[in-house]
DNA sequence: CACGTTTGTTTATTAAATCAACAATGTAAA
DNA sequence: TTTACATTGTTGATTTAATAAACAAACGTG
């Protein structure tokens, strides 16, 4: 629908609301000269949004070195709205609720048992319904991560063992029954979301996110179940396949197979040492070279792997890689899926399709917004 | 120094370009349709490269079938330009003179002593000038290909063992001592530039291109060195990693460990089946991980895996990637180096940096002969 | 042969950028 | 204090490149 005119003013726009999330506290001269756009046009763009209150001013920056005018700091307006993060697994959720500076407002967490995709999301949502709506901040989208293959784009879930789903059509059958856009995708792709997030003033190019996530077993008490995930970024966006596929492990590295790892104590989960060790040379000869190949700038080591950090670090020894132990917790993978909810918003929208039907990316922020507020 | 208008313009003329060669054979109006822009605008666009003889008139098509006006079909004018390709190796070369439309025109063979990467190129070139320059087709760009690890956009050869090269900034020292610009890759990627080339009516997004080719080894006569190279193509676009080192295989699958598979017999090379059979296993244990990691839509084998097919055949059923095996020849790398030219002669230009000085790509078609033809 | 259809061009219009001038606001030296 | 100068940000005129609309050209069909 949008013409070619239209769509290089909503480009432009996007570009001016990346930078401004990317490097917070800038005036509008400096956004014009690192997008080589004239004032004027910046001047234009912003003021707009100002009103619309997704940007803000933050105070007044000192005056240059040689004197002038004190610049105008701007910022995203993080209180713009809300994201709900949800990390689904087979009988448990945990869930976050980030403004969009990917700051955490809320956080849950709560057992639910798994009957069927779209009515368990539901189901936590009208949970989570009150407390929500009692912050002083509007909900505007849910993001969900899910221990399955999924097709972000389409909403389609190819494969999930844990959850016995197959081939489901979940924007289909989501549609209509949400407040606010629903956007899932696989629990380690989140996470890597997550550290697109946390990092985005370093504007990381190529990096790997792996993590070490535990399930507990359906039914069963122990052992727990391991869950290693890797998320890919190659360009500055999460990387899928050609199959939604990319970066699944060989199912021997996974689950039950290293589950002897965790032996029940008395007081709670103890770590047998041996057990870690051959299963780490297991898993790090299945890595380095995937590593090689991939060459990324930096790999992420989240989730279980900061608690077994020496461990790692003398596997990764022998590499030249950035090898990098982010504070982690169990809500990294919900809080990751907010973060790609508003990665996504922040997205520079492209015509998809290319070649049919010219329609914008439905999550780009100021068309959304623009006549409601 | 271009701004934003004029930048939109190039971009659009760069869409229709690629249009043109995605799918010679195409009118004005289907151009249009395809890129969502106005009948006008394209007729605007596509008349000036008509009379820069980019783009010339293929025939008269078949009218529609409801009667009207016959579209006029377009597409690339094959020969407003050619490319030398040169692979380039420790003592031989071979190179390759193609056409816009990735047709060979010429080629070449020879021994060539490795005496620097400038001055061995620049002996190439003025052994090849005279043929180049009695053909039809003017030369606009060279490209290379080298087996070592190169920083492309940089023009940098990061390090190249069998050239003996370290840390060499090419384009500073090429700077001037070409008639055209010169690009250098590594010939594995050169391969996958290739592979795009030859499909690129394909539009092919994910996919990996492997190489097994033979050196001839300094001094030595027997056995060859083996190289196994991989080329990856993600988004339609070759990817170079963090370090433009992706892609590069363990040490020990290349080269002299597998070396036994060829032994001399009275009239030539004679594969040892047991020898190729342990190597395979080894090699595949390898890369079937990194496929799964990867989830492209293709993978390519070239160069003398076609003559091992049912070996890769059997070693690929296990998996359900669609596997490729193209015809290629010792002309593979000359031809992909010559690729890579073209393939970014179409591009679309972006503003490099973004951040500062907003340069255009400097192979743009239009912008370079605007004036001169 | 009249009529509808499709391609492609031409001219007027429009959207969004730039350009240039200027107001506002600051430092620093005279 | 005053003057000069530097920098940010806005305003109005101008330019550019797209679209829109009308039309010419070419073709098939009843």
């Amino acid at each position: 629908m949008p013409d070619s005119k239209q769509l290089q003013r909503i480009v432009n726009r996007s570009h001016v609301l990346q930078t401004l999330r990317v490097s917070s506290g800038i005036s509008r001269i400096e956004i014009s000269r690192q997008l080589g756009l004239d004032r004027s046009t910046i001047t234009n763009l912003v003021n707009p949004l100002l009103e619309m209150s997704i940007v803000k001013v933050l105070s007044e920056g000192s005056s240059p070195s040689k004197g002038g005018r004190r610049p105008v700091l701007l910022g995203i307006n993080e209180n713009f709205g809300s994201i709900l993060g949800i990390d689904l697994q087979n009988s448990s959720f945990s869930a976050v609720l980030t403004n969009l500076n990917g700051e955490i407002l809320k956080e849950w967490r709560g057992d639910m048992k798994f009957m069927g995709l779209v009515e368990t999301i539901l189901r936590i949502y009208s949970l989570l319904e009150n407390d929500i709506n009692e912050m002083p901040v509007p909900l505007i989208g849910i993001g969900v991560g899910i221990p399955a293959i999924v097709d972000t784009e389409q909403g389609f879930v190819r494969k999930a063992t844990s959850l016995h789903i197959r081939e489901l059509d979940f924007n289909r059958e989501a549609e209509g029954k949400f407040p606010v856009p629903v956007i899932i995708d696989n629990d380690a792709n989140c996470c890597a979301w997550g550290q697109l997030e946390r990092n985005k003033e370093r504007r990381l190019d190529n990096f790997l996110n792996i993590i070490w996530k535990l399930h507990r077993l359906e039914g069963e008490e122990a052992p727990e179940e391991i869950e290693i995930g890797m998320g890919i970024v190659l360009g500055g966006e999460v990387y899928y396949g050609s199959g939604s596929a990319a970066g699944e492990l060989p199912e021997d590295l996974l689950s039950r197979d290293a589950a002897n790892i965790y032996r029940q104590s008395g007081t709670g989960w103890e770590i047998d040492e041996k057990a870690l060790g051959i299963y780490l040379d297991k898993l790090f000869n299945f890595l380095i070279p995937i590593f090689n190949v991939f060459d990324p700038g930096e790999i992420f080591f989240g989730g279980h792997f900061t608690r077994f950090r020496s461990h790692v670090e003398k596997h990764m020894s022998g590499t030249s890689f950035k090898v990098n132990f982010p504070r982690t917790d169990e809500l990294d993978t919900a809080y990751g899926a907010a973060s790609m909810f508003v990665e996504k918003l922040f997205q520079t929208p492209v015509l998809k399709g290319d070649r049919e039907g010219a329609e914008i990316r439905e999550y780009d922020l100021f068309s959304r917004f623009e006549q409601e507020r």
